[in-house]
DNA sequence: CATTCATATGAATATTTATTCATATGATTT
DNA sequence: AAATCATATGAATAAATATTCATATGAATG
């Protein structure tokens, strides 16, 4: 490989920063309690409640798995009630989820 | 939230195993180092010294990482004179990439 | 306004995971 | 067959991460 080729690679490759992002926004869906989350909410938003009994995890866990995906942006909330009511932020998440469960069955 | 939409919900859902195989196909892809592997060998078949020389990743951590990739199946390689040259065992992949760096320009 | 319900948060723990260093392996070339 | 080159591997370490337990927060309701 001469210095040429190597040089046209490193072009083509995305900067540091993204690659670092890429990986980061697939470590987030890297989760199975954020995965089961998420693909519950992909039917119907839910509160916290809610899915500690459908899922049967930990209302902590939960929790602490919501704040990351709040973080990163991936779901929303709002109160209703006495609930924190969440919903997936955009059918972004739900094109990533539909690849994953494509990739799986092969 | 009644039984019976509960009961809807749940069946909606990949079983556990299917949830769990999801989430560690991600976690594959949440990694820096492994991210830069394989979207590198996206433009090209590579051989461990080459991809050492263009990533500026020492050869040790290159191995092990290629360890997993191939254990997932995600990469393979072959013998080429002294070489072992590593590429993408299918498309997939690239898709896979590909969407990834389309969700983080936002 | 006191109580209760729903959720969030912090600390502790256990586990996983990536990297490095040192060395082994194993094929190739002389 | 010896030497060398390319890669793999194992052990050690450090860092990241998920879960649990305990408790705090804070809004809603009687």
């Amino acid at each position: 490989m001469d210095e040429n080729q190597k040089a046209q690679i490193l072009d083509s490759l995305p900067d540091e920063d993204s690659l670092v992002d890429i990986s980061e926004l697939f470590k987030i869906f890297g989760d199975s309690t954020r995965i089961k989350i998420l693909f519950a909410l992909l039917n119907k938003s839910l509160s916290v409640t809610e899915m500690v009994d459908l899922l049967g995890i930990q209302q902590s866990a939960i929790s602490h798995q919501l704040r990351i995906l709040k973080e990163n942006h991936l779901v929303k909330f709002e109160r209703v009630g006495k609930s924190n009511v969440y919903s997936l932020s955009d059918d972004h998440v739900s094109s990533i989820l539909s690849m994953g469960l494509e990739h799986i069955s092969e």
